[in-house]
DNA sequence: CAAGAGATCATCT
DNA sequence: GATGATCTCTTGA
């Protein structure tokens, strides 16, 4: 089963964490990989510095500003892809960066798109996870509710939640803080820092 | 093992 | 023209 367009139009900081435990799936022609979410990050309306939709709408933020469960895919670093599901209702810009998804299905695939023989580092960070699922720019804005790229609703039990700070947004002042960093305690794909 | 630098470019000013 | 929601490799202890 996926998750509806209901789910994603939660608060932001409820759908990171209750997003943890569940399936990314991605349908590709060369392949489907899937893995279980393990480390997100909520990024939170106008007034978070932290958030790229902080600066206001432009061309590339437009999907934060949407309606929920659309991807919002952006190129970071020069060289890396992040990727990101849209929550809350249409004109209240959020999302939740996906940070770390360790490898269940599409293995092979996963190592041959990583050139990356050691699982733990096949999908444990954003820039890591998008080289291995095979996403990039051109899916931002995709439907969450489509069969290219979606969630499946596999969560079991509540699980053991840590939340910390997030990672690499020194710059957000005050926003920096904010425990909105949410990961699966005690797995060892959590990535880095 | 920890720490530091370089790679590299879309996006906004 | 500056900058970043990162990763990898190299260096040095």
């Amino acid at each position: 089963m996926k998750l509806a367009r209901d789910f994603y139009a939660q608060p932001t900081v409820q759908a990171a964490q209750k997003l943890l435990g569940n399936y990314l799936v991605r349908v590709h022609p060369d392949g489907i990989t899937t893995g279980m979410i393990l480390e997100t990050e909520a990024y939170v309306g106008l007034e978070d510095k932290a958030s790229h939709a902080s600066r206001g709408q432009t061309p590339r933020t437009a999907v934060m500003f949407g309606p929920a469960g659309f991807a919002y895919v952006y190129v970071i670093y020069g060289m890396h892809h992040c990727l990101n599901v849209v929550t809350e209702p249409e004109a209240y810009p959020a999302a939740v960066l996906i940070r770390a998804v360790p490898p269940c299905a599409g293995l092979e695939l996963m190592q041959a798109r990583r050139r990356q023989q050691d699982i733990r580092l096949l999908a444990s960070g954003p820039g890591r996870l998008c080289q291995a699922f095979g996403i990039e720019r051109g899916l931002s804005g995709i439907d969450l509710c489509g069969d290219v790229l979606f969630i499946e609703d596999r969560r079991v039990s509540p699980a053991d939640v840590i939340a910390t700070s997030r990672i690499g947004v020194d710059y957000a002042g005050p926003w920096k803080d904010m425990p909105w960093r949410f990961y699966i305690a005690g797995h060892p794909g959590v990535s880095k820092r």
